[in-house]
RNA sequence: GGCGCCAUAGCCAAGUGGUAAGGCAGGGGUCUGCAAAACCCUUAUUCCCCGGUUCGAAUCCGGGUGGCGCCUCCA
């Protein structure tokens, strides 16, 4: 089966055909660095992380863009609060995003650009809008006119018609000739002290849907075949930027666009209010390791929405033990004697996995087949009926599932002490004296060391 | 009011016409000095409810019930 994804677009599920054959250049909207990003926000950057490499894993070359939102209303009025100008306020979150990056495993995109370094290009935008008769100004404001763009709503699937002024519109500062058009530039209010552009259209600052459109044209090009983000941003931040994006060029500017639900806290929409609200350094602190978060952010239909619980990132981290077991101990398999079956389980592992995320990246399924490759060899193993040959193919399977799952975790070295007490206890098994082993064992798991006793002798991981 | 989504075991979660994947948790066993890891057996006669279509429905259709999202700068 070819690799399908459902469209937003079309509301369909379609054959992915990229533009240029073997490649694709996506566009993942990024974080707004005005505070830590939260679990809801890594959702989607771990959806993003997966459609990545798992089009790596099938052997298209990927140019993947993730903007970095550093203007906005909140990063004015939070750098101000603070006394701090704009890159020395948004600076240290932007760092610590790229950290948490690390901490889940996420693949580095290629191009990372800042909002603010590419104010020249928006401008050119909004002039073109503006000679299209696209976009008008008012008071240094520049705003799009929905009215001039008939394709408005395509993505959304809104009847303009339809769309009610509500309180959110009506709390709108600027004048504008329709409440539905939207700010393309914000001319310069005291307000905002020193933080302006002088531009050719003036002193100010951009809207926020124009950076997206700029900078994923800039480095993708007008037409390009993947844009994704959370479902919130369908509207209106999506569909504004195909409106500026296809207002300027006349014609298609993305061919497949990508969604990923939100996610929730035990049953319950994540908010501040309910202190359900957290971010990747809370749940470090509360002692869950990045992997288990992976683990829970990565295996759920991106499409479903997440129930993220406590409980369930205790699973989370059950399984991936499992999982590195696995690795861990074919890796110090010796072999035996062949029955001839572990090929065609290998083989069924890996036609079962691709298909399941051929099919719109099913995660959930692909690890279906995982874990029963994992039964199915654990079981010739324990029968002694697979071979060191057969082992290494399937030890072979599992690291390549592994370029888009990441959940194996490298055994850093462990310090000389625990090697000592290791080797302290494995004296003492030797003298039957049980009592300081399992004291020395104790010891060591409390200190995060698991040992494990095999034929082949004494081995130890960490706990996840 | 408009558009859309969801409901599967104690929990999480696949499956969209051919007789219920997988993970976690629970119970019983094998192995082990004891563990750990691993393996075996076991845990949904049934998929929110009521009708209908069909040889056959968790899957399709109609009607309910319950939960959720978006409707102008929230991933």
């Amino acid at each position: 089966m070819a690799l399908q994804f459902k469209n937003t677009l079309t509301g369909k599920k379609e054959e992915f055909t990229p533009i240029e054959p073997g490649m694709v250049r996506m566009y993942t909207c990024g974080p707004t660095v005005y505070n830590y990003a939260h679990i809801g926000n890594f959702r989607t950057f771990m959806f993003e992380d997966l459609l990545r490499r798992y089009l790596l894993y099938k052997g298209y070359k990927v140019t993947q863009v993730m903007n970095i939102t550093d203007i906005d209303d909140k990063i004015i009025r939070n750098s101000q609060k603070q006394g701090k100008k704009l890159r020395e306020f948004t600076d240290p979150y932007t760092d610590a995003f790229f950290e948490d990056l690390d901490t889940l495993g996420i693949e580095r995109a290629e191009i990372y650009p800042r909002a603010t370094e590419h104010i020249d290009e928006m401008v050119a935008m909004i002039k073109t809008l503006a000679d299209r008769g696209l976009a008008y100004e008012i008071d240094g404001n520049y705003y799009f006119k929905i009215s001039a763009f008939n394709d408005y709503g395509k993505l959304a699937k809104l009847d303009l018609a339809s769309l009610k002024p509500g309180a959110r519109v009506a709390s709108d500062e600027y004048e504008k000739e329709s409440v539905s058009d939207f700010a393309l530039w914000k001319a310069w209010d005291e307000k905002d002290g020193e933080i302006f552009w002088e531009t050719e259209i003036g002193k100010g600052r951009p809207g926020w849907h124009l950076e997206c459109s700029a900078m994923s044209m800039k480095y993708l090009g007008e037409h390009f075949d993947i844009h994704t983000g959370g479902v919130d941003n369908v509207f209106p931040h999506h569909e504004n930027e195909i409106a500026q994006s296809e207002g300027c060029t006349g014609h298609q500017f993305v061919n497949y666009w990508l969604h990923a639900e939100h996610l929730i806290v035990e049953g319950k929409k994540m908010s501040k209010s309910l202190g359900n609200y957290f971010n990747l350094r809370d749940l470090m602190d509360k002692g869950y390791s990045g992997m288990a978060v992976r683990y829970v952010l990565l295996a759920t239909h991106y499409r479903q929405q997440l129930n993220f619980t406590f409980h369930g990132l205790d699973a989370a981290a059950k399984a991936l033990e499992r999982y590195n077991d696995f690795i861990r101990n074919l890796e110090s398999y010796d072999g035996g004697e062949s029955d001839g079956s572990a090929g065609e389980i290998v083989e069924t592992a890996r036609s079962r996995f691709e298909e399941q995320l051929d099919d719109d990246l099913n995660i959930s399924g692909a690890l279906g087949a995982v874990f029963d490759l994992i039964r199915d060899i654990n079981r010739l193993k324990a029968d002694g009926k697979l071979s060191a040959d057969e082992a290494e193919s399937a030890l072979e399977l599992i690291r390549r599932f592994d370029t888009v799952l990441g959940f194996e975790m490298q055994q850093a070295g462990i310090e000389e002490e625990i090697e000592e007490l290791i080797r302290q206890r494995t004296e003492a098994r030797k003298n039957k004296d049980f009592a300081t082993a399992d004291k020395i064992r104790d010891e060591l798991l409390s200190r995060g060391i698991v040992l494990e006793d095999t034929p082949q002798g004494v081995i130890w991981k960490r706990k996840v």
